[in-house]
DNA sequence: GATGAATGAGTCTTCATTCAT
DNA sequence: CATGAATGAAGACTCATTCAT
């Protein structure tokens, strides 16, 4: 059995593999990709610049790994981390307050993302279609959920609504808390605010007479 | 009139300026602030290399000219060019559709803002406090008119209501439309379905019977 | 022979060497020597780049191996391979047929050598005294055997005649063919006319009348 | 009349383009054309790296711009330097001595140009076709003018020979001088024998008796 | 004031060589 | 012994910026 002995190699280059990727998300957060050089990433990797070259071919393709690793785990996060509600408020404001966290522990990985998304054609079809689309068609799939259940009116579209909401999460928790550096605190208020708004212009019975959103059993 | 003779070269300055301010805005958001060239942005502009130093200091400089000429634009045309409408729904979609439309006409622009925004603190700052600040405040003043005259519920708060429809018309108007590349007329629905949700949500006596919140003469 | 266990594995080695100097005549040959790259002549080998470390010292020692090797087998086979002739002419076109024939098949290897000879002075003193040097040596032994025979006029050098026959070689064998590529029969069609030239101006009782040198029993 | 103003600037640009090429030639001729760096190419002559890819786009840009250069030098010198004689004699050993004198003089770009052409296809066929090929073309025009005037028989073609003194210009004049490092007057003395050689094998009325091929008024 | 030629610092990338397994 | 993973030194090329004209 000599995988006791062949372990530590392999051990040793998905290490440093990870290293890099994580170094790269940092020094592209940073100084954004087309900054970034080589060594720099290389360096706070603590392994030689030819790495980058040898596992991923260019520092393009090192980019690309991050998107396709982080992509990979934000899918299998957001569709098993957040619990289904039977409360549509709940639901709601679950994904919004979760996404808001996501977003700031991941904010190297959004900055990364985001500007070059912006920039590069590809990658920005790429964030489009997985990852963004993604995240959409999750929250559109839980509100289908409530719209059988009759919690939303018939004349909304949950996949309107979903789009909605992920625009909500986008600016509030990247834009707000990362780029425009806004209290993490009030951000989070508003959000809030915000949920009880989208509810109410989407749920079944309207309710008319409760104070902010507080929805209750209230009678017509 | 005395410098007849000068007037020209004033002229000719200012029009040199302004060649290059628009040469380097698309020439940003082709390649990305860091990848372009002040090379191809004076051969774009048709004036030497050398002159970009000269008016902006540096490749940063020019920068920085393209994003305070670009906002002050803005911020005179959301002020001035959406007239006020006494009608909320009215109201709101008419800034959400006028936004639409000029984030994308001003698409190379919004890339440039966008990206540097995201990698640059400074510019980050900017787009947060001016650019996309302005255009939130513009959104609350026009909104609180309306809760003035009873159009919005009492427990909303127009600065709160101003943020969701930034997100919702900087999330649809620049992703959607320029980053994802999703066709137009699509995001067009999207956004008029998502402002019926967004009035229902706020308005002060909300209509429980309107088939997809066509308001009218309704009764109570 | 005890080490019958061992013989496959020297074997083994054996065949390893000549496939890494195999593969490294032809890799060199095609993009010369310090553009090929050892990763390339140790994949055309099938084995690890290691080996040719190990094997051969450095790439360099590669390249010598190649020349020490060749240069032994041309020795030998232009000694062996064309048989003596009677006939001045005879033997004079039989060398360079032969050379032709041999330089084209071999056309890697002079490349590599012609190449490299060029630049690295080593290798070029390699080359003047050992490859050329000794196939000068050999044509100039042939030719004595027909001076001593009164077929050489007696104010006419061997070894004149040998440098000149060795260049002539060389330029139609190796730059006609293979750097110029020209067509081959038309390269062999040039050489054939020049033998006649050459024999006419050393054989001891020139022919005057004969057409195009075809050398008979002519009297005088 | 302002060119007294900007010659120094045109002037300067033609010296520093100069100096490279002079430099390169060196620096190839040396180390042979990819182990060349571009750094001590710029550092010899004097100027920065960046000016050999402002100038001539590339390193291949720059040895191109050697053998265009040289290629046309060459040819111009060869056609008007030596001068036509009447003597057959004389004609072949003045082509022959002026090249062996011109080949060492040029001793640089001779390596760089043979050994890149037996690497490069490109390059090859460029020596080929203009270097070498113009050289033969220009002795086959002269020996033309013998012909017509009787003074080479009428079986040789005068193209052949071309080629063969071609052969065997390169080799002396290259390959023993430079390549090999033999003694210049040891080349010297071989190549006068040849000419005697290639003369009494190519001229209209053999001369039988004279020794050494020094032809007189030998009457039959 | 405007030009464009020149610079030199810095980038990504390649590769011969070494060494642990 | 053989492997192939890792290194680090070096290379061609780019580009913002400066400066003489």
């Amino acid at each position: 059995m000599p995988p006791a002995v062949l372990q530590p190699r392999k051990h040793a280059k998905a290490h440093r593999q990870q290293a890099l990727v994580d170094a790269a998300t940092s020094v592209f957060a940073e100084r954004g990709y087309d900054c970034a050089t080589t060594r720099e990433i290389a360096e706070r990797a603590g392994v030689s610049e030819g790495l980058i070259h040898r596992y991923f071919g260019s520092k393009r393709g090192l980019l690309l790994a991050i998107l396709e690793q982080k992509s990979r785990m934000v899918e299998e996060t957001l569709r098993a981390g957040v619990p289904d509600r039977d409360d549509l408020h709940d639901e709601i404001r679950d994904i919004v307050l979760w996404s808001l966290d996501f977003m700031w522990r991941a904010r190297d990985f959004m900055r990364v993302a985001s500007a070059q998304g912006i920039i590069d054609a590809d990658i920005g079809r790429f964030i489009g279609g997985r990852l963004d689309g993604e995240r959409v068609r999750i929250i559109r799939d839980k509100l289908r959920r409530h719209k059988a259940a009759g919690r939303i009116r018939d004349d909304v579209d949950p996949a309107v609504v979903a789009q909605l909401i992920s625009a909500l999460t986008y600016e509030s928790g990247f834009f707000m808390q990362t780029v425009f550096a806004m209290p993490r605190a009030e951000v989070k208020r508003i959000v809030r605010e915000v949920v009880h708004i989208i509810v109410r212009g989407i749920e079944a019975q309207p309710t008319t007479d409760n104070s902010n959103g507080r929805r209750g059993a209230s009678a017509c």
